[in-house]
RNA sequence: GGUUCGUUAGUCUAGUGGCCUAUGACGUCUGCCUGUCACGCAGAAGAUCACGGGUUCGACUCCCGUACGAACCGCCA
């Protein structure tokens, strides 16, 4: 027999007998009759007990979360409540069963429940039953059915990929997992999927899809896990176009199923540089504007000393207006903002304000000429504010763009349900690691550079551009992706570009450089954080909120308490030996 | 690895060196209550103030360390 779910009764539901099962949510005992709120997973619904009925003295003996079956016939209310999808009615209940029953609980089952996050974690069973959470569980799961019917009716496969992997140490760090029957070998747990997709792409499946998990030892964040969810995704014979108009096909389809929003396509492409320039950040959040404004021409005879220091050292000047907000800025509030810079790394922060005229930290040693330029190119209004950055390009431009964003929140200047998506498009294939010493893959080493590059990828590393693309909704990453090569030459050209020795090549990617010789056909693809759109489509900026058992910023579950220490005789199987 | 903040009954919280024999709310328990839905009313119980050390005549309160939690930086191909 099927379980009534509570919620989907109503009106035209009274007159019926139902058997209803849940969790007592409240009880309310006028003395005499008594009121029972009963939960299950679609809701709540009102139960009342009659003081001549059989089961009151079971009823009143009940307390919250016992699990109860009752049987009843649905009436209507006398008094509604229209808070409720069942207010209009209530079940007169005739019989009870006490299924069992349950201990006093640490935190009460209520959205607005005060436990704060860890007693939630450490009873996260109970969490899951408050709404917040639940809702969010079930809405990840509509959005994983949602991506599931969308890529099957473009063709793709869903594969399984292996969870016991070999060890790839470039990019992040591995979950290693020793192995009993090969004593001092060790398994990883996948960062991604990515060779065994390319490779499923060798072995002529033209369209794949996984939900995945992936594993990735580093630390922790309010977005970050170290273990996520990914749908990776890899298509035959496509280009950079293809693969981003299919996967807004997906993303509008999902929008539209979810939030009842049309999303106007194409999306926006943005290139990397551009990005950076104008918002500090390769995942620009476009709800609000505050664009950067490069002001280094204004200051080139600047008699601002450390401005004049900073230009004459290929600095540049940056800065934001924040339109209407210089009485909202409070001398308190300015230095806020500037040890959030300085904790970016930032020497410090200039600030000018537009009343009447020009006033701020450095407005005394500025003339006629650069205060009138200023006030003209940035298009100044009275109580406009101007944060600026003198500096080193990079860590000006990354500066203000955190310091856009941040300014953003304290003005809620972000609408709630609104959504701005873009491709930012065009990466460098490389950038520099100060810590190994040499330039290192952006994106990964199967990332195809632009055709145009390719040439370049051993003399001209700086100016090498890649096929990758990757899709930002709100300022975050939401997904990424590239065209790969497909050619072994080219695979073992880049390898050679990251400095890995024939050696390493051979003994990290040797069975993969190998498969790219048996007709490998053009191929790229993209992975969408299935969390983070979680987060995304239900409002929330915490990854916890939309994982069921997830691990706190120390890579702990609060609940199993793991990790743990095991026993020696484990270790012992293992060949293992803890360092004391 | 670093910076910042936090840890007080089951839960959340007040507390700024002696007014603390620790405040309030929710929850719990007892009694009353026939239309509640944040039910109401009356009463009661419930706290090694995270742990270890120090300063002090005296520490929940100040200092140091540890553990745990949170945000951020580094890190996350």
């Amino acid at each position: 027999m099927k379980k009534i779910m509570n919620a989907t009764l109503n009106i035209k539901d009274v007159g019926k007998v139902v058997t209803l099962y849940g969790w007592v949510a409240k009880k309310r005992n006028l003395g005499g009759l008594i009121f029972l709120d009963l939960r299950d997973r679609s809701g709540i619904i009102q139960l009342v007990v009659q003081p001549d009925c059989s089961v009151y003295s079971i009823a009143e003996s009940l307390k919250n979360e016992y699990v109860i079956e009752v049987t009843g016939k649905i009436v209507e209310r006398e008094s509604k409540n229209e808070m409720l999808s069942t207010g209009e009615i209530e079940v007169e209940v005739s019989s009870l069963n006490l299924l069992n029953e349950a201990s006093e609980l640490p935190f009460s089952i209520s959205d607005d429940t005060t436990a704060l996050e860890d007693t939630r974690l450490k009873y996260r069973y109970l969490d899951i039953r408050r709404n917040p959470i639940k809702e969010k569980l079930i809405q990840r799961h509509q959005l994983m059915m949602l991506i599931r019917k969308y890529l099957d009716s473009q063709d793709f496969i869903e594969v399984e990929t292996p969870v016991l992997c070999k060890s790839t140490p470039e990019g992040a760090r591995d979950y290693l997992v020793p192995s009993r029957v090969n004593p001092g070998k060790f398994y990883a747990l996948p960062q991604s999927p990515q060779l065994f997709k390319q490779l499923l792409m060798v072995g002529l499946m033209e369209r794949y899809f996984q939900i995945a998990k992936c594993f990735r030892d580093e630390d922790l964040r309010a977005d970050r896990q170290p273990e996520f969810t990914q749908v990776d995704l890899e298509m035959s014979f496509v280009s950079e176009e293809d693969i981003m108009s299919m996967t807004e096909g997906l993303l509008s389809y999902i929008f539209k199923n979810m939030k009842g929003i049309e999303l106007s396509l194409p999306l926006m492409k943005m290139k990397y540089d551009d990005a950076i320039a104008n918002y500090g950040s390769d995942k620009p959040d476009l709800r609000f504007d505050m664009k950067i404004e490069d002001i280094s021409a204004i200051f080139k005879n600047t008699e601002v000393s450390f401005i004049q220091d900073s230009l004459a050292h290929e600095g540049i000047i940056n800065c934001i207006v924040v339109k209407n907000a210089a009485e909202r800025y409070s001398r308190k509030e300015i230095d806020k903002c500037t040890d959030f810079v300085k904790q970016l790394g930032a020497t410090g922060l200039i600030y000018l304000k537009y009343e009447e005229e020009l006033t701020g930290s450095i407005v005394k040693n500025l003339n006629e000429e650069e205060k009138n330029s200023l006030v003209c190119t940035l298009g100044l209004e009275k109580n406009d504010l101007i944060f600026a950055v003198v500096g080193e390009y990079e860590k000006v431009k990354t500066v203000l763009g955190a310091l856009r964003c941040k300014i953003a929140r304290d003005l809620n200047l972000i609408l709630e349900n609104d959504y701005k998506l873009l491709w930012v498009v065009d990466f460098p294939t490389f950038e520099y690691s100060e810590e190994e010493g040499r330039y290192v893959a952006c994106h990964h080493p199967f990332t195809s550079p632009k055709d145009s590059d390719v040439d370049k990828l051993l003399t001209d590393k700086k100016h090498c551009y890649s096929k990758a693309y990757d899709i930002v909704i709100n300022g975050y990453e939401a997904g990424g992706g590239s065209i790969r090569i497909h050619d072994s030459k080219v695979q073992q050209k880049m390898f050679e570009a990251l400095e890995l020795t024939p050696e390493d090549i051979e003994e990290k990617f040797g069975f993969f450089v190998d498969a790219l010789k048996y007709g490998t056909p053009p191929h790229g693809g993209l992975a969408l954080g299935l969390d983070r759109l979680t987060m995304l489509l239900t409002g929330t900026e915490n990854i916890r909120d939309v994982i069921a058992f997830p691990k706190t910023a120390s890579a702990s579950d609060l609940m199993s308490e793991c990790p743990n220490v095991v026993s020696k005789k484990q270790l012992d199987e293992l060949h293992i030996q803890v360092k004391k």
